[in-house]
DNA sequence: TATCCGAAATTGGGCTACCCAGTTATTCTA
DNA sequence: TAGAATAACTGGGTAGCCCAATTTCGGATA
């Protein structure tokens, strides 16, 4: 029974893009239980054995499905005593691939953007609460400028370390991962469009400032000196 | 060969709260994988016949990992045509469960000022963008509280859909996500635990400012009704 | 020689069937 | 009735198979 079920089935005349994987299909079954109310935080799943049967899908699948809310943290799974809702909400399967395929130029500013808003926080936090170690850890990456050869320690590391940094010092983890995340996808997104190190240097040196206010326990000026960064690069981003 | 490794092999003594599955040592050696420099965005990896020798693990568990990490657009799987790497950088398995499942008066603080950060800066953005349906998906709810019941609509889903709205208005689809993610968070973390509808009627009135700010097209004035509004349930959190 | 086409090998998608160890429920005993 | 032994259940993991889409590559053609 349940036959093979064909990976796409006789989709209408030009298949779209993406062929639609199994176990998306389940994640979006998984929601509608969510959604309709059949299901809260904490409760128990029925078993994998109850949903294969269900939804007339092969176990593997149900697993990669429940792997990835695993992943994160919306399900937790105890070996032997079934699998829990850990959350109220269920994201769509293209939630994240929507945002970070699209590398425009659109996109790019958009997170630009979004940068400024939390790290302009974090720089603002960090000068009230950084520990002596997470200010050391701010100005690691800048004494690496100075001291070492341009090309030994890669620039896109350089700045990566410092917004790290700063981002830790804020004291705030949810903010961290926020600044975590948007960074990354900064990254990949379109760093590699940017100026060929034209004035890099120059940029570079945007840091200092951001460093000693915070070192300064200036929140204030320390916020003010990020935002100093973001509007300077964002000219750049305009060339 | 391989062993059939059993899950928890001979762990010592104790055995940790939590143990380790298969497919999350997977995810640290493809991570291992990116970070050793042998693979970079756009590289294809080895087929799963290849990494499931050189790692001795079955086909299914390799297909988990990848499937988590497809799902948040890290890796793009071609049928037929392999896997390719689309990030430079491979989160940890427990990023996310580790904010998520820490659900403590602290975290909950946390998650606060994250949201106050990126939500007043929404706020602003929306009174200088918000198209008139936008503007309408923001007055939608208030006017519910109005007409209604209290209990014919829900009071969380009132908020939820506020500040959905106010983030969807600013126009920025990339901070728009960071506001859902964390006020998903937010609701799962403790908004039960929070006043059982106290004076809940008094804090929503808050909303209307916000309203009438962004209908005005005030960035400033909505800024600054948005933080109010942040500040005044800040101290109900605090009772 | 350059190009195009078709067969064959490769690759991910999916399924069935099985075994294992931890958890939970049940039953039997003292 | 409390407690221990046992059976049933559940997720973790493996092996092996088939399928369809994609590459690859060699041969026929212009």
């Amino acid at each position: 029974m349940a036959k093979p079920s064909s990976p796409t089935p006789s989709s209408d005349a030009f298949t779209p893009i993406r062929n639609v994987r199994l176990y998306e299909t389940i994640i979006e079954q998984i929601a509608a239980l969510v959604e309709d109310g059949q299901l809260h935080s904490g409760d128990r799943f029925p078993t994998e054995r109850q949903l294969q049967e269900k939804w007339r899908v092969s176990r593997p699948v149900l697993r990669e499905a429940f792997r990835a809310l695993e992943m994160q943290g919306i399900v937790e799974s105890r070996p032997g005593g079934g699998r829990y809702l850990r959350a109220e909400r269920i994201p769509h399967p293209d939630e994240f691939r929507s945002l970070r395929l699209s590398s425009d130029r659109e996109t790019l500013l958009q997170i630009w953007q979004a940068r400024e808003t939390v790290e302009v926080k974090a720089a603002g936090l960090a000068a009230a609460n950084a520990s002596r170690a997470q200010l050391a850890a701010i100005g690691r990456p800048l004494r690496m400028l100075e001291t070492m050869t341009p090309d030994a320690y890669r620039r896109g590391d350089v700045n990566h370390d410092f917004h790290t940094a700063v981002a830790r010092a804020s004291g705030n983890p949810v903010l961290e991962q926020v600044i975590l995340d948007l960074l990354g996808r900064f990254n990949e997104a379109g760093f590699k469009d940017l100026p060929p190190a034209k004035d890099w240097d120059g940029l570079q040196a945007d840091h200092q400032p951001i460093y000693d206010a915070i070192a300064s326990g200036d929140p204030k000026a320390a916020a003010n000196a990020m935002t100093n960064h973001f509007k300077t690069l964002h000219e750049t981003l305009e060339d």
